[in-house]
DNA sequence: CCAAAAGTGTTGTTTATACACCCATGT
DNA sequence: ACATGGGTGTATAAACAACACTTTTGG
């Protein structure tokens, strides 16, 4: 019991492995984007893209993993985290058996820090519809996880987890709009947001250009998703 | 690498270990009841009750193994069956970190075989409102299996499987009221179900008591769930 | 004064709900 | 003949979809 983890993984490859990967998802200049990190592929001996995540500690939560690989390679935490599927096709790593716990995570982009924000060398917000070749079927759980968000955003309230904590309801119908990949009608959009109840005017306004200011409002449950209707 | 897994499990408490557990439902007696079977805990040294289920084999893809170990254990094969959540919270197996992967299918009562029927030796089908104390946290995986499947009841023709092939609409009808746990108006909802369109009338009646016959349906996308609305 | 996004109500359509009687059979 | 579950339609209410003009600002 000396050896280390990491030297287990190499020399028992027929063990089987846990770990976590993220999907973590902005909106960007009218995109819906997801983080990607550059990193080298022992198993396939060449550097490519990748989403966050890591191998799970011994005595650690699954969550918790996400949690923590997210934050030491992206320096992002205290976002929503949910969990979204378990991948774990016997052949899906090339030289071990790896059942990795997919997880999708929600960040406004006001909220991506320094240490992943545009411009970082390894790191990239590359937009859901451009994807380069990713590691393993990492390609696979983005699909899965875009899935998951459009639908969860026609039953709950998960699209204010894109929002900073002041938004005005023009930005989120853009945000709606960009996930769900259409236009929606502006006063049918902010009769159904105010019939939700979770928002309050902040009694703030935004100018915002040679235009009428916004009012600015605030998600009522912040952190929370809420099922509606 | 001449131990065998199990030898290896015993041994090496440190290492993490996979399994699946199988939450399978049926319809019996208006109750909705879930498969049980009686197992002898190593971890605690006593017989209880436990969801079917076991370890992953190291070349075997996740939902293979919850098939495998659902035939074995019960000899049901060829069930509707969807991945559910995982769970791997560190504490929960009192003698070794084992992370493992939750299914739920359905099945109905008429297709049981005699390998897991009513009075078959450590094997039970409990109604959902009246378990016994549970195997580690599988009572909290039957919960979570038991919100899925009423909200997947929703907006999927997941219902069907727990019909035969051939059904009336009153038996479909008590389907759903069992598992909503409220009773619903029988105009509605055979208007509803005709408008999914995927009952087909198979011509033929089910006499079944002193009254009017029945007509038999059959669904027409058997082993498929279709999404509704 | 012009351009640009913010803000606001009404109407028609679709969908969901509530509800009561006759039918075919076995005993 | 009667008890039992099978089968059917309509009227009302609620939810959703379509649609156009006025307001406020910066330049």
């Amino acid at each position: 019991m000396t050896k280390t983890l990491t030297e287990l993984r190499a020399t028992a490859p027929w063990l089987l492995h846990v770990s976590t990967d993220i999907v973590i998802f902005t909106i960007r200049e009218g995109e819906l984007r997801v983080l990607l990190r550059r990193r080298y592929s022992e198993a396939m001996s060449v550097t490519c893209w990748a989403l966050p995540g890591g191998y799970l500690g011994p005595v650690e939560p699954l969550e918790q993993c996400a949690q923590r690989t997210l934050a030491h390679q992206t320096g992002i935490d205290d976002v929503y985290l949910e969990q979204l599927y378990t991948f774990g096709r016997p052949d899906r790593h090339p030289k071990s058996r790896v059942i990795t716990v997919a997880y999708f995570a929600l960040i406004p982009w006001e909220r991506v820090c320094a240490e992943s924000a545009e411009g970082v060398p390894h790191i990239a917000w590359r937009h859901v519809d451009a994807l380069p070749d990713l590691y393993l079927d990492h390609a696979e759980i983005i699909d899965q996880a875009r899935q998951r968000l459009v639908s969860k955003l026609q039953y709950s309230t998960i699209g204010f987890e894109f929002m900073p904590e002041q938004f005005t309801l023009g930005e989120l119908q853009c945000v709606y709009e960009t996930i769900l990949g259409e236009p929606l009608d502006k006063r049918n959009f902010r009769k159904k947001v105010l019939a939700f109840g979770c928002v309050e005017d902040t009694g703030e306004q935004r100018r915002n250009g040679s235009h009428r200011p916004a009012r600015l409002y605030r998600y009522t449950a912040p952190g929370e998703v809420l099922y509606i209707k």
